[in-house]
DNA sequence: ATGGTAGATATTCTA
């Protein structure tokens, strides 16, 4: 007998401080019902990330790898999942940038890769800036692992802040952005080369909302009216293999969260699978 | 060309 397919409604969304944004995680919950919730920039340690608040949203499955002040991933689920251990130490560094988890879909397991890419300062010269040399080393080891056969062997979905905005239209000005980090073309060389593993990842925002149309999901907290100048990146996204083209339902960006009171400079992302 | 804001932390770093 065939299995019934199940709704699976994902968001990633860089929240910037959970512990400072728990009320908007509450009504992210609320507006958008979600079924899984990957979140970056936590900036809190395991010991101290707010189990009790997460859970008391209807998220009892959850899993955290934060550090103090910084970077930090987490995945909040109303479906049991399985973490997965030995993950590679990207750069060496220790830090808190990804998370995999197998997510218990009877019949059809699915696994959910969470990412944090590092942003890459402001200079887009790796020999002058250090953090510009991270980012793209750690895009180019994550390409290898996935390329080398980690993305082998069945359904699975790559969620998080990529900082990088890979379309011309993925950024309010195509020509004005080409020298400003998370729009280079080395950068975006990398990502699509990330991309091509795996035997294609589909970008699902750009599923439902193709080139040309504009679609950011990130907007500087240093633009006075972020709205009317409307200068916007799309760092945010989720990938899915290509067997799983056919269970994509619907895919949103939730632009209004951008005028939340407390408001992230990230907005959630969300897609709408049949699994 | 510059500086603008936000968060965590500690008076500076990261974004």
């Amino acid at each position: 007998m065939a299995r019934r397919p199940k709704r699976l409604r994902l968001v990633t969304w860089n929240i910037n401080s959970v512990r400072l944004r728990l009320a908007r995680l509450a009504d992210l919950a609320v507006a958008l019902e979600p079924d899984v919730i990957c979140l970056q920039e936590t900036k809190v340690t395991d010991a101290e990330f707010p189990l009790r608040e997460v859970r008391a949203t209807g998220y009892r499955h959850i899993a955290i790898r934060g550090e103090r002040g910084y970077n930090g991933v987490a995945i909040l689920s109303r479906i049991a999942l399985a973490r997965i251990d030995g993950t590679p130490d990207w750069c060496g560094k220790g830090d808190c940038r990804h998370l995999a988890v197998d997510l218990d879909i009877p019949g059809a397991p699915v696994r959910l890769h969470n990412f944090y890419v590092p942003a890459g300062g402001d200079i887009p010269d790796p020999a002058a800036n250090p953090k510009f040399r991270h980012k793209l080393d750690f895009v180019a080891e994550v390409t290898t692992w996935f390329g080398n056969g980690a993305a082998s062997g069945g359904r699975q979905i790559i969620a998080g802040d990529l900082n990088i905005a890979p379309l011309p239209d993925d950024v309010w000005s195509h020509r004005q952005l080409l020298d400003v980090v998370s729009h280079t073309p080395v950068e975006t060389g990398l990502l699509g080369q990330w991309q091509a593993t795996a035997g294609g990842w589909i970008d699902t925002m750009r599923h439902f909302v193709p080139p040309p149309q504009k679609l950011y999901s990130w907007w500087s907290y240093r633009n006075r009216d972020w709205r009317l100048s409307d200068r916007g990146r799309r760092l945010d996204h989720i990938w899915v293999t290509p067997d799983m083209a056919g269970t994509l339902k619907a895919g949103q960006i939730m632009k209004d969260a951008r005028d939340w009171p407390l408001a992230s400079d990230h907005v959630p992302v969300c897609v709408e699978m049949l699994v």
